[in-house]
DNA sequence: CTTGACTCTCCTGTTAGGGGAGACGATAAA
DNA sequence: TTTATCGTCTCCCCTAACAGGAGAGTCAAG
């Protein structure tokens, strides 16, 4: 029987550690002195410990330690824990790589006002118009008639708190001026289509997001850097991007102080 | 100006998360009504958010995000979590590997009993005896002799608090009696050497450890494992095993109760 | 005026222990 | 026998980044 700081010593394991799996109720001691609470362990919670020691290693928390030592779900935890793993791994191997993204764009000045966030965008309702637009100026202007023509037909229909508004590039490439674009403003409610207005439900997607401060025309800067971004961590759209209107003319005067936001659809390539 | 809730859904962050970051002066509100203590949030700090959100998917913590977001030390932190980042990786590769070993050593009814740590062995002063002996049983008989040779040479040398008592495999390759050992004590202190015993220095080591139970015939079972352990875990055996002895005949009268640690140093192919 | 939705602060809980305070126990030197 | 030095005990607070919930106050609509 050894108290418990050469146990400590012998077993290599704190002396904390051993209040704390007792405590747990991971491995107690074989004896406790009644008046002193003295703990007292002997060789066999040697080899308990050491088993212990082993599946703490491979990551499993104490609790899972606990099943399986008690000869319960050994298995199962032991292939949990490798999916955990494998996951953990990608995790950890995606931000590498956009740490390194980031890190190799550090000189070039332009690339640095950027970042990029995944997230998920939760499915939603919307009304939506095709239309092609000269420009950004003359879109702005329709979108206006747009809602009071949506408000006109369906006077209960409600935009979605807050407000989501973007538009969808439908052409295949680039373009500087005539931009085949599909307008969309999110509401509560599925109402049937009128004239070019159409209703539809859009699906949940995990989408890129990159935030453009200032006026339009360095959009496509953005476009670039997130397709970029995309590129080189080791995705691929999957869907075409939105482009979402945070603040602009409507109300904030000054043209740097504009706030859109880029989503791309992606997928793991 | 939002409410949190209404900026909370902007930004796809939780109601929580904000007023943490509010707490922690990552993020503050612009503006706080002073009565009821209402937080208000503006697009611009959607900006903000978008950064810091980029920088907290990378694994970056509230506290390197906010150095960052200031403006400060944004290369050494990134280039820090990198490192992390291949430590992380490493680990839970290896840990993979670990697992990947016990699943499928499960059907193998006889590797079942053992497990593999790994632990740092701290240098430590032994006196040794290199000898050839024909059995185990004559093993055991010859250290008491040493003990009592070296305590009479130096009667106040003291042996370490736990006991560490190993030998050392010298043969090339196994062998069923007569092994080529050394024995080893470890003590307090180095003295001179005198007839055939050597005092040393042994250099601190990473090692894999397997406890054996029961008599010594089954050992050689406990090297198979742990060599295959060595092997598929990719790593290599750096210096020669050491079998160190915890119960034995000495203070366990039934030989299942036997309790013997295999020491291999290793270090990583 | 009331209701319901929203927000506030404060408290607890999460993992696996680490650090330290103050009290008690064990052992050796004086 | 006393003292000094360890060793050990329990109890409490701390970690990171929030989540969950209690109880109270705020706001706009009906």
């Amino acid at each position: 029987m050894y108290r418990i700081g050469d146990f400590s010593k012998m077993s290599k394991t704190t002396i904390k550690t051993l209040r704390y799996y007792d405590e747990t109720g991971l491995l107690k001691p074989e004896f406790v002195d009644a008046t002193s609470n003295y703990r007292f362990y002997s060789t066999e919670q040697l080899f308990r410990l050491h088993t212990i020691k082993a599946l703490r290693q491979i990551g499993l928390s104490v609790n899972e330690t606990k099943s399986i030592i008690n000869g319960q779900q050994a298995k199962e935890l032991l292939e949990k824990r490798k999916i955990e793993l494998v996951e953990a791994i990608a995790c950890s191997t995606e931000q590498l790589s956009r740490i390194e993204f980031i890190l190799s764009g550090q000189e070039e000045e332009c690339m640095m006002n950027y970042q990029a966030t995944i997230k998920e965008l939760p499915e939603c309702i919307v009304y939506s118009k095709k239309m092609t637009v000269p420009n950004y100026e003359a879109y702005f202007k329709l979108i206006p008639e747009i809602g009071e023509q949506v408000t006109k037909k369906y006077p209960d229909l409600k935009c979605t708190v807050p407000e989501y508004c973007f538009i969808v590039y439908l052409d295949k490439e680039y373009k500087e001026q005539d931009f085949h674009v599909e307008f969309c403003e999110a509401v509560t409610e599925i109402k049937e289509d009128f004239d070019a207005i159409k209703f539809k439900k859009i699906q949940g997607t995990t989408a890129v997001s990159v935030m453009h401060k200032g006026g339009y025309e360095g959009l496509s800067e953005a476009y670039a850097y997130v397709f970029k971004w995309i590129d080189e961590n080791g995705y691929e759209a999957s869907d075409n991007p939105r482009e979402s209107y945070i603040d602009g003319i409507w109300n904030k005067e000054k043209e740097e102080d504009w706030l859109t936001e880029l989503q791309v659809p992606i997928k793991k390539k």
